[in-house]
DNA sequence: CTATCGTACTATGTCTGTCGTAGTATATCT
DNA sequence: AGATATACTACGACAGACATAGTACGATAG
């Protein structure tokens, strides 16, 4: 069973959490979910990775976070993007595109 | 100007590799240059990068080495894809599929 | 004839996103 | 009462990529 390994996702974590929150603030838990829920169970984050995510991103400035109290009267912390993070998930598309185009010029099909 | 980082392309320098491998022996500089090519100079993999490269992957049984006194009188080392090495290409390949499909689903036109 | 450029590497240490392991704490479900 | 879901934090390790530096030789330019 092939599986996407965390070094070909390296650097589009970020992207992902931030298409997420393109929607409105979030937090860790919710966002982790919606990433299996989005990939269909093909991708899923690790809580440790996520969490350092959201340390390294606030410090990039690409959001903002705030705490509140949650409907189940839990205490969440909250992200929200931020106007540097919507350029940058805007750059990262393009990298995409440019990479995708890349990668394949690099696949071939083997007969055999 | 977007370049493609090294997060980006991380665990893909591999199979650029082995997909020019696919032709026949080559050697390190060769290689190099064929990938700046084939991108067209969209992509150049570091020399070092390249390198320790060489030595993971005849570690792990994709290539195999050997030396030859080149026509220009130089002495160089040649590598040629392994079985094994051509089985993770197809692996590599697949997981391409699958990884494409996941990030395109984190990608989303802004309108504004 | 000397300097630069291209070729063909090796050595060494650093960086950083990801991950493994572990622990804390509360609410809800069984 | 114990398991499960939620919501994190702490800490250290890993590995691919990279920066920097150095070696060595042949060809080419001035």
């Amino acid at each position: 069973m092939i599986s996407i390994s965390s070094d070909v996702i390296r650097g589009y974590n970020d992207t992902f959490i931030l298409y997420l929150l393109l929607d409105g603030p979030s937090y860790g838990y919710e966002i982790s979910k919606k990433i299996r829920e989005r990939s269909e169970g093909k991708y899923m984050i690790k809580e440790t990775t996520l969490y350092s995510a959201f340390t390294r991103m606030e410090k990039n400035g690409y959001i903002e976070s705030f705490s509140q109290n949650a409907e189940n009267g839990k205490r969440r912390t909250y992200y929200q993007i931020t106007e540097a993070g919507l350029q940058y998930y805007r750059e990262k598309q393009e990298e995409w595109t440019l990479t995708k185009d890349v990668v394949e010029r690099f696949m071939r099909r083997i007969t055999e």
